[in-house]
DNA sequence: CTGTTAGCGCCTTCAT
DNA sequence: ATGAAGGCGCTAACAG
């Protein structure tokens, strides 16, 4: 294959040992003199680091493995560019990993991916994990964090918007609006940030003495065909003046629903979506969100990862705010 | 660290070697009575194979790597898309790196990350490499290849739409619909597509007897503010009636800043954009555009790493055809 | 400051 | 069908 460091060696009139710690800049083990007859040598032979082999003798990575669930919304991108932006501070290299949708296959294969190459710690993102993966991830002693998506019980410890006052301050603005008959669409109540979610906005309506009735929540997957259907189901069924969006995309659905009936937004229906990407302030109108933190989530995930070798983090919130623009 | 084939081999009373061999699945090599042994006691012990370990010996990866740039528009994401399909049917797995945008340390820092583990392929995705990494890139030994971004000369081979057909057929669709005064927004001439393409432009126009006036021509870096401004631009200084934008986002850009003039799309002013990703749909109106086959280049992409092992591989263009929606 | 030696975990001839 | 032995490229004691 390549050259090695016994060419350099033989090039340099040195031994292999020298070359490896002038390479691995061991300063103070060598003189420069040495260092340089070495650095030349490996410049003209082109010399690459075979990492392989450096880690299974240290028995160490500064590879940071992302696992990524295939991109709905473009939150992940900015939780990627936390992480990337942390990463080269930290002097660690990250790779990232599809891991699909909902896909308990597709998760084992990254997850073994990464562990057979023991990087230095896990950072799930947006990852929904299949029960029959928790041993393989534990097991593994890898260091490990789930981002964005969190979890009732102590299942695994994470870092994500505090799902519950999302709910519970998106239907609150709403409600402090002035709206009374308002809509939850389009989340997934299978998911632990559906649920969550819909139990804030269940306790919002209650702390302000309104009973919603069944058909305001209109269960969904996040999406924007969930959008348009839910905002059709609300016009034909419900006399709702305004909902929450369980994402910006759903709300874009939501509104161009409402538009194709000729409703106004806001005047005729209010929407405010979760999540707050780009997307809300590139669209017309412009979407009131609740915000979350997600570039945040990137920088403290990595932190986290980085600031212990074993044991179980804590779980922890970043802060959302509500951003409000024209849909509301 | 972690339980090794010597391990398993005790716990089932044979040979390091023929563990190996079972946990290979080099079939004919033992019976069938010693490999459910063997299997049994690497579950049990919870074995996870070592990859670097392996990859030193075999001197094989099956790794495909794919460096990305920072995602502009969600082009991105049906390339990788495709590419992951493709992989996992060929059996590799695919690890990400991000190279930021036009970033010569990153990108080199990514290409040394995925050159020192050896990894069977690189896929260069939207990747403006800076040329103090050619000498990386090629001597690395590794097939690679560039998507989506081409190049003029022969520089590296690559798979991507034909740009400057890209820029003939938007145009060559404006003035089919009776436009004579046609712009041309937020491409980035330092970049071969954004050249390409404008020489497309160029050449409908003058295949039409028309003469471009300087400041139809609006430069840019395909950005949403690109196309803000771009827009602004025309409705100033300009007679135009309808303009071409270098992206999606451009695109909304213009048609965002129009609107804010009171301009009514398409009777004031039409808009065909590049690329055609799910944006356009969402919007509304709904913008007409380029759509090149970002999928197909993720599949393309990895069919033809697999295909061989060394040598330079044949440039290829993707198709792309016209989407008519509201925006013209 | 530098060379020698002994592996890291695995695969792979070569024997048996 | 299985075991023994050597080595992939590199680092980390241990000597000097």
């Amino acid at each position: 294959m390549g050259i090695t460091i016994k060419d350099i060696a033989k090039l340099a009139g040195v031994s292999p040992a020298t070359v490896s710690r002038v390479l691995a800049n061991q300063s103070d083990f060598y003189s420069e003199k040495t260092a340089k007859k070495v650095r030349q040598a490996a410049k003209k032979l082109g010399y690459q680091k075979n990492t392989n082999a450096v880690e299974l003798v240290t028995q160490k990575s500064h590879v940071l493995a992302v696992i990524i669930s295939t991109i709905q919304t473009n939150a992940a991108d900015q939780i990627i560019n936390g992480i990337q932006e942390t990463a080269i501070k930290k002097n660690l290299d990250v790779i990232i990993l599809y891991a699909g949708e909902k896909n308990a296959d597709l998760q084992k294969r990254a997850l073994e991916t990464v562990i057979e190459r023991s990087v230095m710690g896990i950072l799930l993102v947006a990852i929904d994990l299949d029960p029959q993966n928790d041993q393989l991830l534990k097991s593994a002693n890898i260091p490990f964090l789930f981002l964005s998506i969190g979890f009732l019980k102590n299942r695994f410890p994470f870092i994500s918007s505090d799902d519950f006052q999302v709910g519970y301050q998106a239907t609150d603005f709403l409600l402090r609006k002035g709206h009374t008959k308002i809509g939850f669409a389009a989340a997934d109540p299978e998911t632990v940030i559906g649920q969550l979610r819909l139990a804030g906005y269940w306790k919002a309506l209650s702390d302000h003495h309104i009973t919603p009735q069944l058909n305001w929540v209109y269960d969904g997957e996040f999406t924007y065909d969930d959008g348009l259907a839910a905002m059709a189901h609300y016009t034909k069924k419900t006399a709702l003046t305004a909902a929450v969006a369980s994402s910006d995309l759903a709300a874009i659905g939501m509104l161009n629903q409402a538009q194709s009936q000729g409703l106004r937004i806001p005047e005729d229906f209010a929407v405010i979506s979760i999540d707050g990407t780009f997307l809300c302030s590139i669209m017309r109108p412009q979407i009131t969100s609740v915000t979350q933190s997600f570039h945040e989530m990137g920088v403290k995930g990595v932190e986290t990862i980085v600031s212990q070798t074993r044991g179980q983090f804590q779980s922890r919130h970043t802060p959302i705010k509500i951003t409000e623009r024209q849909s509301t």
